[in-house]
DNA sequence: TTTCCGCTTTACGTTAACGTAAACTTCCTC
DNA sequence: GAGGAAGTTTACGTTAACGTAAAGCGGAAA
């Protein structure tokens, strides 16, 4: 069962993902992506993949760098530390939580304002319309 | 029928929202606010109180300003524009629309996560707990 | 061999969203 | 009328998240 260990090249990923390959190197700058190397390139192994998009899901959240980086050893931190450490973890898994909980409430609200908003604009369109209809 | 027009100043609204006075004024500055005046003081209206607790929303949403603005300004903006402008608008709600419904997925995602780690670390918790059982 | 492509490091530049400090007015109050 | 509290303008400083340019390395193709 020999495992098909895809690999792939910084630009292969930065295409893929679309952002420059900067971008990707200043993540592994900032501690957020290990690849391996074959010299001096960069090899990025299909974990690899799943960070980035980890890292991309973690942006459009509005999530720092490091924010980001603190949930990933909060996700791969096989959970060995003293009882006081593991209770720390939990603090901040349920803080995460709760800003996650509200980003729902805030969507929610912008989502009825948008609403509005359409209606309105779905309305002025309409009376268009109908003043076209007179004229014609 | 006296309208009742509560006014506040700036460091009410600092205090009351947990922002920086500068951070009201730099709002202002961008657009996003516009007190009247007294002398030179600036007065806040129940509707600048509105827009502050949009502005807020919008960057716990990780708006920039600059796209605050643009929200504003499609909200109030009677919609009275020619027929392309409101076809414009139409054609920012639906986007707008659609990045909320892409972080309502990032968002289900990420609380997945937060399960799964949640889960095990309760788990080493558990661990370390029967391990001090059998200790005594 | 040269030349080009993709990758690398190093390092300075840029934008957004404020922080922070200085110097000044206004109004109250002691 | 001296001081303090709260407001103002002006302006330079700071951080995050890259952009961008310069200079160099290693392989392959002409």
């Amino acid at each position: 069962m020999a495992e098909k260990q895809r690999s792939y090249s910084i630009s292969e990923l930065a295409s893929e993902f679309d952002v420059t390959t900067r971008s990707i190197r200043f993540y592994e700058d900032q501690g957020l992506l290990h690849p391996t190397r074959r010299g001096q390139t960069r090899i990025y192994s299909r974990q690899d993949r799943v960070r980035m998009k980890l890292i991309l899901r973690g942006k459009r959240l509005g999530f720092s760098l490091a924010e980001i980086r603190d949930l990933f050893s909060l996700w791969d931190e096989t959970p060995s530390g003293s009882q006081k450490q593991l209770n720390l973890l939990m603090e901040i898994i349920h803080q995460k939580r709760a800003e996650l909980d509200q980003q729902l409430k805030d969507i929610a609200m912008v989502q009825l304002e948008l609403d509005n908003a359409e209606r309105r604009c779905r309305d002025a369109l309409d009376e268009l319309r109908t003043q076209k209809q007179k004229a014609s």
